[in-house]
RNA sequence: GCGGAAGUAGCUCAAUUGGUAGAGCGAUAGCCUUCCAAGCUAUAGGUCGCGAGUUCGAGACUCGUCUUCCGCUCCA
Protein backbone atom coordinates (compact mmCIF):
# COMPACT_ATOMS: atom_id res chain seq x y z
CA UNK A 1 0.00 0.00 0.00
CA UNK A 2 3.01 2.24 0.43
CA UNK A 3 4.33 4.23 -2.40
CA UNK A 4 6.90 6.13 -0.30
CA UNK A 5 8.81 9.46 -1.58
CA UNK A 6 11.61 11.05 0.11
CA UNK A 7 12.05 14.48 -1.28
CA UNK A 8 14.10 16.78 1.01
CA UNK A 9 12.65 19.80 0.27
CA UNK A 10 8.91 17.49 1.11
CA UNK A 11 10.43 16.99 4.15
CA UNK A 12 11.90 20.64 4.75
CA UNK A 13 8.22 22.02 3.85
CA UNK A 14 6.80 19.19 6.27
CA UNK A 15 9.02 20.45 8.95
CA UNK A 16 8.39 23.75 9.16
CA UNK A 17 4.51 22.91 8.29
CA UNK A 18 4.00 20.64 12.01
CA UNK A 19 6.04 23.02 14.08
CA UNK A 20 9.25 20.92 14.10
CA UNK A 21 11.62 23.48 12.58
CA UNK A 22 11.67 27.06 11.32
CA UNK A 23 13.89 29.55 9.51
CA UNK A 24 15.57 31.48 12.60
CA UNK A 25 13.67 35.06 12.81
CA UNK A 26 12.03 34.62 9.73
CA UNK A 27 9.93 37.47 9.91
CA UNK A 28 13.07 39.15 9.25
CA UNK A 29 13.77 37.05 6.18
CA UNK A 30 15.44 34.71 8.30
CA UNK A 31 19.33 34.56 9.02
CA UNK A 32 21.34 31.98 6.91
CA UNK A 33 21.96 28.34 8.01
CA UNK A 34 20.35 29.41 11.78
CA UNK A 35 17.19 27.46 12.37
CA UNK A 36 14.61 26.98 15.37
CA UNK A 37 12.71 24.28 16.54
CA UNK A 38 9.08 24.51 16.68
CA UNK A 39 7.10 23.22 19.30
CA UNK A 40 7.01 19.58 18.07
CA UNK A 41 10.86 19.96 17.01
CA UNK A 42 12.39 20.67 20.30
CA UNK A 43 10.44 17.34 21.75
CA UNK A 44 11.66 14.95 19.47
CA UNK A 45 15.50 16.24 19.48
CA UNK A 46 15.12 16.50 23.43
CA UNK A 47 14.01 12.72 23.30
CA UNK A 48 16.68 11.76 21.01
CA UNK A 49 19.29 13.84 23.27
CA UNK A 50 17.85 11.79 26.44
CA UNK A 51 18.23 8.55 24.86
CA UNK A 52 21.48 9.08 24.13
CA UNK A 53 22.24 10.63 27.56
CA UNK A 54 21.08 7.74 29.19
CA UNK A 55 22.55 4.94 26.90
CA UNK A 56 25.74 6.60 27.24
CA UNK A 57 25.82 7.43 31.25
CA UNK A 58 22.81 5.88 33.09
CA UNK A 59 23.45 2.42 31.18
CA UNK A 60 27.41 2.94 31.77
CA UNK A 61 28.47 2.53 35.57
CA UNK A 62 32.03 4.05 34.22
CA UNK A 63 30.55 6.90 31.99
CA UNK A 64 29.45 10.01 33.66
CA UNK A 65 28.51 13.16 32.35
CA UNK A 66 29.49 17.17 32.89
CA UNK A 67 28.09 20.35 31.01
CA UNK A 68 30.68 22.33 30.72
CA UNK A 69 30.36 26.39 29.62
CA UNK A 70 30.57 27.32 26.02
CA UNK A 71 32.84 30.28 26.93
CA UNK A 72 36.38 28.59 27.69
CA UNK A 73 39.75 30.39 28.67
CA UNK A 74 41.08 31.60 25.52
CA UNK A 75 44.25 29.21 25.74
CA UNK A 76 42.03 26.03 25.46
CA UNK A 77 42.20 26.84 21.56
CA UNK A 78 45.22 27.36 21.24
CA UNK A 79 46.24 23.74 22.83
CA UNK A 80 43.43 21.97 21.01
CA UNK A 81 44.89 23.66 17.74
CA UNK A 82 42.22 25.38 16.39
CA UNK A 83 43.54 28.83 16.49
CA UNK A 84 46.35 28.11 15.17
CA UNK A 85 44.97 25.56 12.35
CA UNK A 86 41.91 27.68 11.49
CA UNK A 87 42.61 31.37 10.75
CA UNK A 88 44.17 30.82 7.96
CA UNK A 89 44.13 34.07 5.66
CA UNK A 90 42.49 32.71 2.08
CA UNK A 91 42.43 34.39 -1.15
CA UNK A 92 40.42 33.71 -4.53
CA UNK A 93 41.19 34.05 -7.97
CA UNK A 94 37.85 35.57 -9.41
CA UNK A 95 38.71 33.97 -12.91
CA UNK A 96 39.21 30.15 -12.23
CA UNK A 97 37.52 30.62 -8.81
CA UNK A 98 40.18 28.45 -7.13
CA UNK A 99 41.19 29.66 -3.21
CA UNK A 100 44.03 29.71 -1.64
CA UNK A 101 45.80 30.21 1.30
CA UNK A 102 48.05 33.22 0.94
CA UNK A 103 50.99 31.58 2.69
CA UNK A 104 50.88 28.68 0.29
CA UNK A 105 50.17 30.61 -2.83
CA UNK A 106 52.85 32.73 -2.14
CA UNK A 107 55.44 30.00 -0.61
CA UNK A 108 54.87 28.32 -4.01
CA UNK A 109 56.05 30.92 -5.81
CA UNK A 110 59.22 31.29 -3.65
CA UNK A 111 59.81 27.70 -4.51
CA UNK A 112 59.80 28.20 -7.94
CA UNK A 113 62.25 31.92 -7.60
CA UNK A 114 64.68 29.25 -5.34
CA UNK A 115 64.42 27.18 -8.51
CA UNK A 116 65.67 29.64 -10.91
CA UNK A 117 68.37 30.31 -9.01
CA UNK A 118 67.05 33.45 -7.23
CA UNK A 119 67.89 32.62 -3.72
CA UNK A 120 68.18 36.57 -2.37
CA UNK A 121 64.90 37.27 -4.06
CA UNK A 122 62.90 33.93 -2.41
CA UNK A 123 64.31 35.16 0.98
CA UNK A 124 63.22 38.96 0.96
CA UNK A 125 60.05 37.60 0.04
CA UNK A 126 59.47 35.00 2.73
CA UNK A 127 60.41 37.64 4.78
CA UNK A 128 58.15 40.13 3.81
CA UNK A 129 55.04 37.94 3.72
CA UNK A 130 56.39 36.99 7.39
CA UNK A 131 56.15 40.56 8.49
CA UNK A 132 52.72 40.94 7.07
CA UNK A 133 51.44 37.92 7.68
CA UNK A 134 52.58 38.43 11.65
CA UNK A 135 50.36 42.25 11.66
CA UNK A 136 47.69 41.15 9.58
CA UNK A 137 48.28 42.91 7.07
CA UNK A 138 45.86 41.78 4.38
CA UNK A 139 46.42 44.92 2.43
CA UNK A 140 49.99 44.00 2.18
CA UNK A 141 50.04 40.98 1.42
CA UNK A 142 47.46 41.03 -1.36
CA UNK A 143 49.85 44.02 -2.57
CA UNK A 144 53.01 41.99 -2.35
CA UNK A 145 50.57 39.12 -4.19
CA UNK A 146 50.43 41.52 -6.88
CA UNK A 147 54.24 43.37 -6.92
CA UNK A 148 55.57 39.90 -7.39
CA UNK A 149 53.10 39.17 -10.44
CA UNK A 150 51.66 35.69 -8.57
CA UNK A 151 49.25 34.31 -10.55
CA UNK A 152 46.87 31.59 -10.27
CA UNK A 153 47.94 28.33 -11.42
CA UNK A 154 44.54 27.25 -12.93
CA UNK A 155 43.37 30.29 -14.89
CA UNK A 156 47.29 32.31 -15.07
CA UNK A 157 45.46 35.48 -14.27
CA UNK A 158 46.35 37.78 -11.56
CA UNK A 159 42.59 38.83 -11.18
CA UNK A 160 42.92 38.16 -7.01
CA UNK A 161 40.03 39.29 -4.47
CA UNK A 162 40.74 40.59 -0.88
CA UNK A 163 42.59 38.64 1.14
CA UNK A 164 40.31 37.42 3.71
CA UNK A 165 40.79 35.38 7.47
CA UNK A 166 38.09 32.65 7.18
CA UNK A 167 38.30 31.75 10.85
CA UNK A 168 35.81 29.10 11.76
CA UNK A 169 35.44 30.54 15.00
CA UNK A 170 33.20 32.81 15.98
CA UNK A 171 34.93 35.25 18.91
CA UNK A 172 33.34 38.00 20.64
CA UNK A 173 34.76 39.98 23.98
CA UNK A 174 34.23 38.71 27.54
CA UNK A 175 34.03 42.04 29.76
CA UNK A 176 32.39 45.00 29.07
CA UNK A 177 34.82 47.74 28.87
CA UNK A 178 35.95 48.07 25.58
CA UNK A 179 39.99 48.16 25.28
CA UNK A 180 39.93 46.10 28.25
CA UNK A 181 38.24 43.50 26.80
CA UNK A 182 39.40 40.23 26.37
CA UNK A 183 38.97 38.30 22.85
CA UNK A 184 37.10 34.61 23.41
CA UNK A 185 35.31 32.32 21.27
CA UNK A 186 32.55 30.70 21.13
CA UNK A 187 33.58 26.73 21.19
CA UNK A 188 34.07 24.83 18.24
CA UNK A 189 33.21 21.94 19.51
CA UNK A 190 32.33 20.54 22.98
CA UNK A 191 35.53 18.16 23.47
CA UNK A 192 37.24 20.39 25.26
CA UNK A 193 35.15 20.98 28.08
CA UNK A 194 35.59 17.09 28.99
CA UNK A 195 39.42 17.53 28.55
CA UNK A 196 39.99 20.10 30.42
CA UNK A 197 37.61 18.62 32.94
CA UNK A 198 39.23 15.26 33.51
CA UNK A 199 41.26 15.67 36.73
CA UNK A 200 38.33 17.23 38.19
CA UNK A 201 35.59 14.53 37.00
CA UNK A 202 38.48 11.57 37.46
CA UNK A 203 39.39 12.70 41.22
CA UNK A 204 36.03 13.79 42.38
CA UNK A 205 34.46 10.80 41.26
CA UNK A 206 37.13 8.61 42.00
CA UNK A 207 37.14 7.14 37.93
CA UNK A 208 39.24 4.15 37.28
CA UNK A 209 40.15 3.52 33.46
CA UNK A 210 38.46 2.84 31.26
CA UNK A 211 35.74 5.32 32.08
CA UNK A 212 33.99 8.13 30.35
CA UNK A 213 32.42 11.57 30.16
CA UNK A 214 29.71 12.60 28.27
CA UNK A 215 28.75 16.02 27.36
CA UNK A 216 26.02 17.74 24.98
CA UNK A 217 25.83 21.17 24.09
CA UNK A 218 26.32 23.79 21.51
CA UNK A 219 29.04 24.35 19.35
CA UNK A 220 29.20 27.10 17.11
CA UNK A 221 31.41 26.98 13.44
CA UNK A 222 31.61 29.84 10.86
CA UNK A 223 31.23 27.75 8.15
CA UNK A 224 32.15 29.48 4.86
CA UNK A 225 29.65 27.36 3.43
CA UNK A 226 26.67 26.35 5.67
CA UNK A 227 23.61 24.72 4.09
CA UNK A 228 21.42 21.83 3.36
CA UNK A 229 18.78 22.20 6.03
CA UNK A 230 19.81 21.25 9.08
CA UNK A 231 22.57 19.25 7.68
CA UNK A 232 25.42 21.76 8.48
CA UNK A 233 24.54 24.85 10.55
CA UNK A 234 26.38 27.72 12.05
CA UNK A 235 24.96 27.11 15.59
CA UNK A 236 24.45 23.38 16.51
CA UNK A 237 24.48 20.80 19.19
CA UNK A 238 26.90 17.79 19.71
CA UNK A 239 26.40 14.60 22.02
CA UNK A 240 30.47 13.55 23.02
CA UNK A 241 31.85 11.02 24.67
CA UNK A 242 35.44 10.81 25.37
CA UNK A 243 36.70 7.97 26.38
CA UNK A 244 39.75 7.75 28.35
CA UNK A 245 41.91 4.74 28.02
CA UNK A 246 45.37 2.70 29.19
CA UNK A 247 47.87 3.34 26.04
CA UNK A 248 48.32 0.69 24.36
CA UNK A 249 44.56 -0.36 24.59
CA UNK A 250 43.18 2.49 22.07
CA UNK A 251 42.48 0.49 19.26
CA UNK A 252 40.40 -2.26 21.16
CA UNK A 253 38.36 0.70 22.45
CA UNK A 254 37.68 2.07 19.35
CA UNK A 255 36.73 -1.47 17.93
CA UNK A 256 34.20 -1.52 20.25
CA UNK A 257 33.19 1.86 20.30
CA UNK A 258 32.17 1.47 16.47
CA UNK A 259 30.48 -1.07 16.30
CA UNK A 260 28.48 -0.22 19.73
CA UNK A 261 27.41 3.01 18.01
CA UNK A 262 26.49 2.09 14.44
CA UNK A 263 23.58 -0.85 16.93
CA UNK A 264 22.98 2.46 19.11
CA UNK A 265 21.74 4.34 15.53
CA UNK A 266 19.99 1.20 14.63
CA UNK A 267 18.35 1.01 17.79
CA UNK A 268 16.64 4.75 17.13
CA UNK A 269 15.00 2.87 13.72
CA UNK A 270 17.44 3.58 11.36
CA UNK A 271 18.09 0.97 9.05
CA UNK A 272 20.67 -0.58 8.75
CA UNK A 273 21.19 -0.17 4.70
CA UNK A 274 21.07 3.31 5.13
CA UNK A 275 24.04 3.48 7.91
CA UNK A 276 28.01 2.51 6.72
CA UNK A 277 31.49 2.97 8.13
CA UNK A 278 33.60 5.41 5.80
CA UNK A 279 37.32 4.84 7.59
CA UNK A 280 39.21 8.09 7.27
CA UNK A 281 42.53 7.28 5.64
CA UNK A 282 43.88 11.62 5.79
CA UNK A 283 43.77 11.88 9.64
CA UNK A 284 43.46 15.04 11.60
CA UNK A 285 46.31 16.34 13.60
CA UNK A 286 45.18 14.75 17.10
CA UNK A 287 44.09 11.07 15.79
CA UNK A 288 45.72 7.91 15.03
CA UNK A 289 42.46 6.27 13.71
CA UNK A 290 39.45 7.59 12.68
CA UNK A 291 35.56 6.80 11.23
CA UNK A 292 32.65 8.66 10.68
CA UNK A 293 29.13 6.45 10.90
CA UNK A 294 27.38 7.50 7.94
CA UNK A 295 23.88 8.16 7.00
CA UNK A 296 22.41 8.28 3.69
CA UNK A 297 20.32 11.56 3.92
CA UNK A 298 17.93 12.55 1.05
CA UNK A 299 21.27 14.12 -0.45
CA UNK A 300 23.48 10.80 -0.35
CA UNK A 301 25.72 9.52 2.71
CA UNK A 302 26.83 11.99 5.17
CA UNK A 303 28.68 11.97 8.31
CA UNK A 304 26.45 11.54 11.48
CA UNK A 305 28.57 10.58 13.50
CA UNK A 306 32.66 10.23 14.28
CA UNK A 307 34.43 8.09 16.45
CA UNK A 308 38.08 9.18 16.78
CA UNK A 309 41.06 7.49 18.70
CA UNK A 310 42.60 11.16 19.78
CA UNK A 311 45.90 9.52 21.50
CA UNK A 312 46.85 11.55 24.31
CA UNK A 313 47.47 14.85 22.11
CA UNK A 314 44.13 17.12 23.66
CA UNK A 315 45.85 15.65 27.66
CA UNK A 316 49.24 16.47 26.71
CA UNK A 317 48.57 19.81 24.99
CA UNK A 318 46.77 21.29 27.84
CA UNK A 319 49.48 19.70 30.31
CA UNK A 320 51.52 21.72 28.48
CA UNK A 321 50.34 25.07 27.81
CA UNK A 322 48.30 24.74 32.03
CA UNK A 323 51.04 23.44 33.33
CA UNK A 324 49.19 20.82 35.13
CA UNK A 325 50.06 17.66 35.57
CA UNK A 326 47.17 15.40 33.31
CA UNK A 327 48.31 12.42 34.33
CA UNK A 328 46.43 9.13 35.95
CA UNK A 329 47.81 6.56 38.31
CA UNK A 330 47.12 2.92 37.07
CA UNK A 331 46.95 0.59 39.87
CA UNK A 332 46.76 -2.70 38.25
CA UNK A 333 49.37 -5.07 38.24
CA UNK A 334 51.28 -5.53 34.78
CA UNK A 335 52.03 -9.01 34.16
CA UNK A 336 55.70 -8.81 36.16
CA UNK A 337 53.37 -7.48 39.11
CA UNK A 338 54.01 -3.83 39.18
CA UNK A 339 51.65 -1.51 39.09
CA UNK A 340 51.56 0.32 35.60
CA UNK A 341 51.47 3.69 37.17
CA UNK A 342 51.61 6.93 35.71
CA UNK A 343 50.28 7.91 32.02
CA UNK A 344 48.59 10.74 30.39
CA UNK A 345 45.50 8.67 29.09
CA UNK A 346 44.75 7.97 25.87
CA UNK A 347 41.32 8.95 24.21
CA UNK A 348 38.47 7.72 22.19
CA UNK A 349 36.11 9.59 20.98
CA UNK A 350 32.39 9.27 20.17
CA UNK A 351 30.58 12.34 18.90
CA UNK A 352 27.57 12.46 17.31
CA UNK A 353 25.59 15.50 15.77
CA UNK A 354 22.60 15.82 17.52
CA UNK A 355 21.01 18.20 14.34
CA UNK A 356 21.99 15.59 11.94
CA UNK A 357 20.52 13.09 13.89
CA UNK A 358 17.63 14.57 14.25
CA UNK A 359 17.27 15.17 10.28
CA UNK A 360 18.39 11.25 9.59
CA UNK A 361 15.29 10.46 11.88
CA UNK A 362 13.01 12.77 10.85
CA UNK A 363 13.67 11.45 6.95
CA UNK A 364 13.91 7.91 7.65
CA UNK A 365 10.08 8.23 9.37
CA UNK A 366 8.90 10.25 6.38
CA UNK A 367 6.21 8.58 4.60
CA UNK A 368 3.54 9.44 1.96
CA UNK A 369 1.54 6.64 1.59
CA UNK A 370 -1.29 6.21 -1.07
CA UNK A 371 -4.04 3.36 -1.20
CA UNK A 372 -7.81 2.65 -2.76
CA UNK A 373 -10.29 2.77 -0.27
CA UNK A 374 -13.02 -0.10 -0.75
CA UNK A 375 -14.95 1.89 -2.65
CA UNK A 376 -12.10 2.34 -5.21
CA UNK A 377 -10.87 5.83 -4.30
CA UNK A 378 -7.24 7.13 -3.25
CA UNK A 379 -6.66 8.17 -0.29
CA UNK A 380 -3.35 9.30 1.12
CA UNK A 381 -2.03 10.16 4.21
CA UNK A 382 1.67 11.61 5.60
CA UNK A 383 2.89 10.57 8.35
CA UNK A 384 6.33 10.35 10.33
CA UNK A 385 6.78 6.99 11.65
CA UNK A 386 8.77 7.81 14.58
CA UNK A 387 10.03 5.27 17.15
CA UNK A 388 7.65 5.60 19.88
CA UNK A 389 10.22 6.33 22.02
CA UNK A 390 11.05 9.18 20.88
CA UNK A 391 8.15 10.68 18.95
CA UNK A 392 7.04 14.06 20.69
CA UNK A 393 3.79 12.82 21.74
CA UNK A 394 2.83 9.51 22.59
CA UNK A 395 -0.71 9.30 22.42
CA UNK A 396 -4.09 11.57 21.19
CA UNK A 397 -7.29 10.83 22.92
CA UNK A 398 -9.86 11.43 20.65
CA UNK A 399 -13.51 11.71 22.01
CA UNK A 400 -15.46 10.41 18.92
CA UNK A 401 -18.11 13.00 19.12
CA UNK A 402 -17.99 16.34 21.74
CA UNK A 403 -21.71 15.04 23.43
CA UNK A 404 -23.30 12.97 25.30
CA UNK A 405 -20.13 12.90 27.96
CA UNK A 406 -17.74 11.39 25.51
CA UNK A 407 -14.86 14.43 26.37
CA UNK A 408 -15.61 14.43 29.68
CA UNK A 409 -14.10 10.65 30.02
CA UNK A 410 -11.53 11.53 27.24
CA UNK A 411 -10.16 14.63 29.98
CA UNK A 412 -10.22 12.16 32.85
CA UNK A 413 -8.02 10.05 30.70
CA UNK A 414 -6.11 12.98 29.70
CA UNK A 415 -5.55 13.96 33.32
CA UNK A 416 -4.19 10.18 34.28
CA UNK A 417 -2.05 10.14 31.24
CA UNK A 418 -0.52 14.08 30.98
CA UNK A 419 1.56 12.63 33.92
CA UNK A 420 3.77 9.98 32.80
CA UNK A 421 4.01 11.00 28.90
CA UNK A 422 2.67 13.54 26.12
CA UNK A 423 -0.55 13.26 25.78
CA UNK A 424 -2.22 15.09 22.80
CA UNK A 425 -5.97 15.54 23.49
CA UNK A 426 -8.59 17.03 20.41
CA UNK A 427 -12.26 16.75 19.67
CA UNK A 428 -12.80 19.37 17.45
CA UNK A 429 -13.30 18.09 13.65
CA UNK A 430 -14.09 14.11 11.74
CA UNK A 431 -12.20 11.32 13.62
CA UNK A 432 -10.23 10.75 10.27
CA UNK A 433 -8.96 14.26 10.29
CA UNK A 434 -7.75 14.12 13.31
CA UNK A 435 -6.13 10.77 12.81
CA UNK A 436 -4.55 12.56 9.86
CA UNK A 437 -3.15 15.51 11.80
CA UNK A 438 -1.75 12.71 14.30
CA UNK A 439 -0.58 10.72 11.86
CA UNK A 440 1.58 14.04 9.84
CA UNK A 441 2.96 14.62 13.80
CA UNK A 442 4.25 11.15 14.53
CA UNK A 443 1.96 10.42 17.50
CA UNK A 444 2.33 6.86 17.27
CA UNK A 445 -1.12 5.61 19.20
CA UNK A 446 -4.75 7.03 19.06
CA UNK A 447 -7.47 6.37 21.33
CA UNK A 448 -10.67 7.23 20.58
CA UNK A 449 -13.62 7.46 23.09
CA UNK A 450 -17.28 6.40 21.79
CA UNK A 451 -20.61 5.53 22.79
CA UNK A 452 -19.89 1.69 23.83
CA UNK A 453 -17.05 3.35 25.95
CA UNK A 454 -19.81 4.44 28.14
CA UNK A 455 -21.80 1.01 28.31
CA UNK A 456 -18.51 -1.44 29.57
CA UNK A 457 -15.52 0.87 29.67
CA UNK A 458 -13.68 -0.14 26.48
CA UNK A 459 -11.71 2.42 23.90
CA UNK A 460 -10.44 1.50 20.50
CA UNK A 461 -6.67 2.22 20.92
CA UNK A 462 -5.34 3.11 16.55
CA UNK A 463 -1.77 2.33 15.89
CA UNK A 464 -0.16 4.76 13.38
CA UNK A 465 2.05 2.92 11.00
CA UNK A 466 -0.78 0.01 10.49
CA UNK A 467 -3.81 1.88 10.70
CA UNK A 468 -5.38 -0.84 13.02
CA UNK A 469 -7.50 -0.90 15.65
CA UNK A 470 -8.48 -2.72 18.56
CA UNK A 471 -11.02 -2.88 21.72
CA UNK A 472 -9.03 -2.19 25.06
CA UNK A 473 -10.24 -1.37 28.31
CA UNK A 474 -10.00 2.46 29.14
CA UNK A 475 -7.96 0.98 32.47
CA UNK A 476 -5.24 -0.35 30.61
CA UNK A 477 -4.51 2.45 28.13
CA UNK A 478 -1.81 4.36 30.50
CA UNK A 479 -0.31 0.78 31.16
CA UNK A 480 -0.20 0.12 27.65
CA UNK A 481 1.36 3.00 26.35
CA UNK A 482 4.37 3.00 28.63
CA UNK A 483 4.76 -0.34 27.68
CA UNK A 484 5.32 0.42 24.58
CA UNK A 485 7.42 3.16 24.94
CA UNK A 486 10.07 1.23 26.86
CA UNK A 487 13.44 1.51 25.71
C1' G B 1 32.61 32.15 -2.77
C1' C B 2 30.99 31.20 -8.26
C1' G B 3 26.93 29.83 -11.70
C1' G B 4 21.58 28.68 -12.36
C1' A B 5 16.41 28.95 -10.60
C1' A B 6 12.76 30.80 -7.37
C1' G B 7 10.13 34.23 -3.65
C1' U B 8 2.07 36.68 -4.11
C1' A B 9 -2.63 34.47 2.49
C1' G B 10 -0.33 29.10 7.04
C1' C B 11 0.06 25.64 2.27
C1' U B 12 -0.53 24.98 -3.31
C1' C B 13 -1.17 28.42 -6.91
C1' A B 14 -3.99 32.47 -10.08
C1' A B 15 -4.06 37.70 -11.64
C1' U B 16 -4.84 39.75 -20.03
C1' U B 17 -0.43 44.37 -23.84
C1' G B 18 1.81 47.45 -16.74
C1' G B 19 -4.50 49.81 -14.52
C1' U B 20 -3.87 49.90 -6.86
C1' A B 21 -4.80 41.23 -5.43
C1' G B 22 -8.26 36.12 -6.10
C1' A B 23 -9.28 30.68 -5.54
C1' G B 24 -8.84 25.89 -3.35
C1' C B 25 -7.09 23.66 0.88
C1' G B 26 -5.92 24.98 5.84
C1' A B 27 -7.15 28.01 10.36
C1' U B 28 -10.83 30.10 13.93
C1' A B 29 -16.08 30.17 15.84
C1' G B 30 -20.79 27.78 15.56
C1' C B 31 -24.14 23.82 13.72
C1' C B 32 -24.26 18.53 12.48
C1' U B 33 -21.83 14.05 13.95
C1' U B 34 -21.69 8.37 11.18
C1' C B 35 -13.96 5.43 13.44
C1' C B 36 -9.52 7.15 8.81
C1' A B 37 -8.58 14.43 5.82
C1' A B 38 -14.29 15.40 1.27
C1' G B 39 -21.61 18.08 5.37
C1' C B 40 -23.55 23.34 6.50
C1' U B 41 -22.85 28.67 8.09
C1' A B 42 -19.87 32.68 9.37
C1' U B 43 -15.11 35.04 10.26
C1' A B 44 -10.10 36.22 10.14
C1' G B 45 -5.69 36.39 7.28
C1' G B 46 -1.55 39.72 2.03
C1' U B 47 2.12 47.29 2.51
C1' C B 48 2.77 40.82 -3.72
C1' G B 49 10.61 39.00 0.36
C1' C B 50 12.89 44.05 1.17
C1' G B 51 14.76 48.84 -1.03
C1' A B 52 15.36 52.03 -4.98
C1' G B 53 14.38 53.33 -10.19
C1' U B 54 11.33 53.81 -14.92
C1' U B 55 6.03 55.30 -15.45
C1' C B 56 0.19 59.23 -14.90
C1' G B 57 0.09 54.23 -12.78
C1' A B 58 4.40 48.37 -10.99
C1' G B 59 2.69 41.91 -8.26
C1' A B 60 4.38 42.37 -13.50
C1' C B 61 9.76 46.17 -16.36
C1' U B 62 15.21 47.63 -14.56
C1' C B 63 18.95 47.67 -10.69
C1' G B 64 20.42 46.47 -5.84
C1' U B 65 19.68 43.49 -1.59
C1' C B 66 17.91 39.32 1.57
C1' U B 67 16.40 34.29 1.80
C1' U B 68 15.77 29.36 -0.17
C1' C B 69 16.71 25.32 -3.59
C1' C B 70 20.13 22.92 -7.42
C1' G B 71 25.27 22.34 -9.38
C1' C B 72 30.49 23.47 -8.44
C1' U B 73 33.91 24.89 -4.48
C1' C B 74 35.08 24.42 0.75
C1' C B 75 34.59 21.44 5.06
C1' A B 76 39.44 20.87 11.98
Amino acid sequence: MANETNQFSEIIAHCKEYGYIFPSSEIYDGLRAVYDYGQNGVQLKKNIRDYWWKSMTQMHENIVGIDAAIFMHPLTWKASGHIDNFSDPMIDNKDSNKRYRVDHLIENYAEQLALEGKKEEEFALLKSMEELLGKDDFAGIKNLIYENNISCSVSGTCNWTDVRQFNLMFDTQLGSISGEAEKIYLRPETAQGIFVNFLNVQKTGRMKIPFGIAQTGKAFRNEIVARQFIFRMREFEQMEMQFFVRPGTEMEWYNYWKSERLQWHESLGIPAEKLRYHDHVKLAHYANAAVDIEFEFPFGFKELEGIHSRTDFDLKQHQKLSKKKMQYFDNELKEDGKPYGNYVPYVVETSVGLDRLFLSILSTAYAQEKWLKEDGTEDSRVVLKLPPKIAPYKLAILPLVKKDGLPEIGKQLLHDCQKSFFTFYEEKDSIGKRYRRMDAIGTPFCVTIDHQTKEDNTVTIRDRDLMTQERIALADVKKLIEEKIKD
